[in-house]
DNA sequence: AAGAATTGCTTGTACATGCAACTATTAGCT
DNA sequence: AGCTAATAGTTGCATGTACAAGCAATTCTT
């Protein structure tokens, strides 16, 4: 306790950037969510995607033949850009779309479906990239109370 | 503490969706940014402004003056969104860019400074919005918490 | 069974943001 | 003084995202 308090004074964490608008969570939420887009998207560099569609592609091949409704759902993005990200992956033949009356069910091509692995990976990379970077226990605990105020808010 | 266990165990938090990617902070993050840039383009929706402009203009009428690359770093925006910030609230006459030599400043206009407490006054409501929806504590902690991570990572 | 409301999805359009490449200016070095 | 390096800012282009409006199919009502 002393000791932390110690290395608090004479050794404070240096702070890149101490903006008037660090109290505000409209602030800060941006800035993460930025800077968590582009790690993730450097690492899904590796299998040619960027986050959004390596995220519809593991949501499509874990559940194939999905609705683009529920895809919305679980990415949590809106129905036009959920359409907007199946017409990307369907011209690299990475997903198929059966319209069956109203409903839409879309399907992973082979392709895709090898893919996954890779993915998974990248993901997996992704996670311990931040982790390490501020710590395992810090990274879960952001992580869930973020997740349950975007719960209660939305 | 048994209290809490019990509490918990008979009346949990209801979850409006539970993702399988709720436990990554890279979906987490991105949702929250979008839920409160919603909420925040509502709130300054009054000054006919979104968010990002009402913030690049408190930050240019608390310093007149500023140069761009400041800006950008106190909103933690590149450069080149900065500049094009700007333009647009040139056109609308409410900065105005005095160039240097290679260095700008950045100046308010009368009208932008004549909003400027009305733009206050929407944040502040922005704030009070969503300390409300997820509670006070909880919302500043979570505030300072993501802006220490965005510290560590950024 | 006909019209009305709802649902699922798509399209037009607009916006916020960033990267890479560029210009112009200043600072540093010799 | 003259060349090089660094810095400030802008621009072209690409991307991710949403809203509003639309179309098509289904369900509801009476």
């Amino acid at each position: 306790m002393h000791v932390q308090a110690i290395l608090f004074t004479f050794a404070p964490v240096m702070k890149k950037s101490d903006s008037k608008y660090c109290g505000c969570l409209y602030y800060s939420a941006n800035a993460l969510s930025r800077l968590m887009t582009k790690m993730a998207d450097e690492e899904f560099a590796v299998v040619g995607l960027s986050s959004s569609y390596a995220f519809l592609l593991m949501t499509v091949n874990n559940k194939p033949g999905i609705q683009p409704n529920k895809i919305s759902e679980e990415m949590l993005l809106s129905p036009s850009t959920i359409t907007r990200l199946i017409e990307k992956m369907e011209q690299k033949k990475l997903v198929e779309r059966k319209s069956m009356g109203r409903t839409t069910e879309v399907y992973p091509t082979e392709e895709s479906l090898k893919l996954d692995p890779k993915i998974k990976e990248a993901w997996k990379k992704l996670y311990h990239r931040y982790s390490d970077l501020i710590g395992k226990d810090e990274a879960k605990t952001l992580t869930a109370k973020t997740y349950e105020v975007v719960n209660k808010i939305g």
